[in-house]
Formats: C-alpha cells, structure tokens, sequence
DNA sequence: ATGCCTCAATTGTTGAGA
C-alpha cells in the first residue's frame, strides 16, 4: 500500500498537475498540505471522478490540508491539532482508513527569528509532541506525513551555510524533531537514504531547481507496527520539473500488505 | 542585499511561503 504527502502549494493553481500524479502513481492514500483553500471553494467532484474519496481542513488564503484515499472513504476523520484553543490555523488532519491511522500535518515555518512566527513553530511542535505520544502509546499502526517544514540534520541540505540562519534547521527546530522520533517514529526516507542528499523542496527563486538546490522537509513517519512492512520510500522528483510545478516534489512510502 | 518566484485575495498591491 502506498501513501503520499504532497505540498502542492494551491490546490486550485495545481489541479491539473495534481490530477495527473494520482492517476499515474495511484497512492491509496495522499495528503495534501498547503491546498490554500476553504472546504466549500475545494475541487471535491474533480478528486471523486477519478475514484478518491475527499476530506479536506482548509481556510481562506493560505494553509489548509486535504485527505484523498482511493477507493473508500476515511473514518473517524479530526480536523485540528489538539492544545490551543485559540488557534485557527487549518494545519492538521487524522483519520482511519485501510487500517492505518493516519496523521496528515503541515508545521508552522516559523520564519523570520527570532519572533512571533518561530515561537509558534516550537508551541505547536509541542502540541504534536503530546498527540503524537497519545498515538505511539495506543499501539496502532499509525503513519504521520506532511510538510514538517524542518530539515533533520546538515546532510539533508544542499547548502548549511546558506540556510543556517533559517527556521528549518536552527537547533531548537531540530531538537522537537529529534524528540518526535525518539518517542518510537521510523523516518521512512531517512532509514533508506542514511548518507542523506534527499530532497523534497526546491524554491522557485535563484534557479534553485536548475542547480539543484534543495532540502528534505516533508517527511514520513512509521510506528513500529508500520515499520516492520516497510518496502519502500522516495521522492516523485520529476514532478519538481513540470509546467506548473508546485515548489515541493511528493514524498511517498510503500508498506507490505 | 532579505530580493530573486509563485499563489491567493483582488484588479494594484500585499502577505505568505522557505
């Protein structure tokens, strides 16, 4: 079976790109994040036509996650990371379905820092600490992907000098993501691709496609009732090449039936 | 140097992304 995560930036600017990668890779369930749409406004009948059930957590603007499973609907679908109530960003979503549990998230940026951006990155990592800790002590098989917007360590970019003053790898980044995993979590692309020099994201700016300058931040994480069936991870990097490319490639894991 | 490009909300320009 395999699962997906896709930062399509713009569901609506990237609906033919997007039709297109599920009809030639199929993933029996892709998560989407920033669709940067309100759930009434979302290209539900375009997804249902080609056979995907659709439940998405948007807003207006910016933001937004969306839930696509082939075939069957999901179950049990959260919309919302649990721990504040004062939070309206749409960046989380959960449900059950072919047996999984599935966590589809898109992490705060956190840029610029020091300030207000970077300290809601850290508070909401930890509010995903203590959710995704609620999940690993249930003992379900549970996959968590999405945009974590945080680059692991220095080999999953091209560039440490150029990016150390970002979000994605200052320490305390990092660190969250460390925690994260050490609660029990296989980073499926990792474990295959230990050296690293793996990337999901290329920005559109300064050529960066052209001279390959990217960064691994979308991730996909096993729970070791996953990760003993896991076959397979990588990235559909071609899609970064396309007309009408969104600025991250999908991710994707295959798990033995 | 904090832009270089792209998208959404709007229709000229700004915020957000990473």
């Amino acid at each position: 079976m395999r699962i997906a995560s896709f930062n399509i930036n713009g569901v609506k600017a990237r609906l033919p790109r997007l039709l297109e990668w599920l009809e030639e890779r199929r993933p029996a369930i892709a998560c989407l994040q920033e669709i940067k749409s309100q759930d009434e406004t979302f290209p539900t009948k375009e997804f249902e036509a080609i056979g995907y059930h659709v439940e998405t957590h948007g807003q207006k603007g910016f933001n937004g996650v969306a839930l696509l499973t082939d075939g069957e609907a999901a179950e049990n679908v959260v919309r919302g990371l649990p721990g504040d109530p004062d939070d309206v960003q749409s960046r989380f979503i959960e449900a059950d379905v072919k047996g999984i549990h599935i966590v589809n998230l898109y992490l705060p940026n956190g840029n610029p820092l020091p300030g207000p951006k970077f300290d809601y990155k850290l508070a909401w990592m930890e509010r995903l600490s203590i959710r995704l800790t609620e999940l690993r002590a249930s003992e379900k098989p549970t996959v968590v992907v999405g945009d974590f917007n945080v680059i692991p360590e220095d080999k999953d970019v091209w560039s440490v000098a150029a990016m150390k003053d970002d979000a994605l790898m200052q320490p305390q980044s990092r660190d969250a993501y460390r925690t994260l995993l050490n609660d029990g979590w296989t980073d499926a692309i990792d474990t295959l691709n230990p050296r690293g020099g793996v990337w999901t994201f290329w920005d559109y700016q300064a050529g960066a496609w052209q001279r390959d300058h990217g960064f691994r931040i979308d991730h996909l994480l096993l729970s070791p009732e996953c990760a003993d069936r896991l076959e397979g991870a990588g990235v559909d990097k071609e899609y970064r090449g396309r007309e009408k490319a969104s600025d991250h490639a999908p991710v994707w894991v295959e798990l033995r039936d």
